[in-house]
DNA sequence: TTCTACTTACGAACACCGTTCGAGTCAACT
DNA sequence: AGTTGACTCGAACGGTGTTCGTAAGTAGAA
């Protein structure tokens, strides 16, 4: 992870970089770690700066020598994660296929560090390692025949659709988590509930949701993603220069 | 503005003075609608249980009566602004237009009510009022003839986009809001930083991205929805019975 | 009317949170 | 050797959600 010849973004503060070596403990790339250990375990909301700084048996005003907040921490943690994304090399005939890979790695990594696509949500992710995703994104894309500012845009919306999910879908392994219960077996009795709940909606008011309850809470967290994920990618396909 | 601190008029003088209201304004509604105020002007950031109980010149233990807590109450204040949607009686050859439409409506209220959004990406959304709207928009996609559970699926991921996109717009908004600009001032000006940074990557690791600088950074807000709602309905459109 | 049951109100307290301040430490440059 | 300046970190500020115990007011029964 050579990230430290890009510029940096205009609103980034400057990280000081003077080396230090009497202790090491106490660096970026360590708070940042033991965030993303927390965050993992215990999701987003356990993150705090006290928290963190007592993993280094230390008051939380230490890492501010080191980050110059939790916003900026938490979009270190997650440009950090996008670092674990595979990203495949453009072959132009297989750009749908590609996307798809290159979304499902996203997906299956952010589910990996619970929900910290909710740090994600909050910013225009332009740290090095989600760079180097929206370039090869971006590649696959322009390889494919898609026009650049269908792609670009395409880009855009396809970001906002992996955060969303992977998001929604921690709530839910967190919720299964909570209750001690795989998140597949969860997944089926939330569902059942779901659908119970629909079956007995008043029919005058809502004859579609209670006609449909079953086929409404069918299918798993990958399936419905990988149907919105086909949705977006065949709109986009329209624009791709045949 | 509550005028329970005001002096009673004289005409009121002697009125039933232990008849009913000894209490005057607190019950779920009036808490609902001190959130909604709050939110509008200032974030879900700025809505604690505090807050709003001081609008009521009370503690917030007072709260603790009507609301379960602070994730219903803010369920609550998201169901309560869903009654805002509009949501058009089916016409079966006009359905892409009434699904469009209805985006429209719900992306247009959930922006009236800033980042308000983000209670919603946390639930699954089953107040009468999210119901209502998702019975709606069930109803046009069946009678456009798109199969029942492609229309339940398309719904979930329709609701997924439309709430995922609000949050970041309102975020921008917030940022906006926060430096005395107006939206589109902001987003110019960040459009055009964002457009330098991308233009000065290193072009051997970023060649894609630096080349479509512009074209990445083009678009307003509106413009990028608009763009990702039709992709997703164009996608679903590929399964209506023609 | 009086007593009781029940619902609501709400101050105080608990255990947290992000961030700032300022005094202290100590390697490295002049 | 002296100075500089990045780093450490305890203390404190002003918040947060929630619980608890008690007080107050109302409704129904006696």
């Amino acid at each position: 992870m050579t990230d430290t010849e890009l510029p940096l973004p205009p609103w980034r503060r400057g990280l000081p970089k003077r080396a230090r070596p009497a202790r090491p403990a106490l660096g970026q790339a360590q708070i940042v770690d033991a965030g993303l250990r927390i965050v993992t375990e215990e999701g987003v909301e356990a993150v705090s700066m006290r928290r963190i700084a007592a993993v280094f048996h230390t008051g939380a005003s230490s890492l501010y020598a080191h980050v110059a907040n939790k916003e900026e921490l938490l979009q270190l943690m997650f440009d950090r994660i996008c670092g674990d994304i595979d990203v495949p090399a453009p072959e132009p005939g297989r750009w749908r296929d590609q996307i798809r890979q290159l979304a499902r790695s996203s997906h299956a990594v952010m589910g990996r560090y619970n929900d910290i696509a909710r740090a994600a949500l909050a910013t225009v992710p332009t740290g090095p390692n989600a760079l180097r995703v929206s370039e090869g994104m971006l590649a696959i894309l322009l390889a494919g025949g898609v026009p650049p500012k269908v792609a670009s845009w395409a880009l855009d919306r396809l970001f906002l659709y992996l955060v969303a999910d992977s998001y929604e879908g921690s709530l839910h392994a967190q919720a299964a988590a909570g209750r001690g219960v795989t998140e597949g077996e969860y997944g089926d009795t939330f569902a059942e509930q779901l659908a119970g709940y629909f079956e007995n909606l008043p029919a005058e008011r809502f004859p579609n949701l209670r006609a449909n309850a079953r086929v409404m809470t069918s299918g798993g967290q990958d399936e419905r993603f990988e149907f919105g994920l086909d949705l977006i990618i065949d709109g986009v396909a329209r624009y791709a220069r045949s």
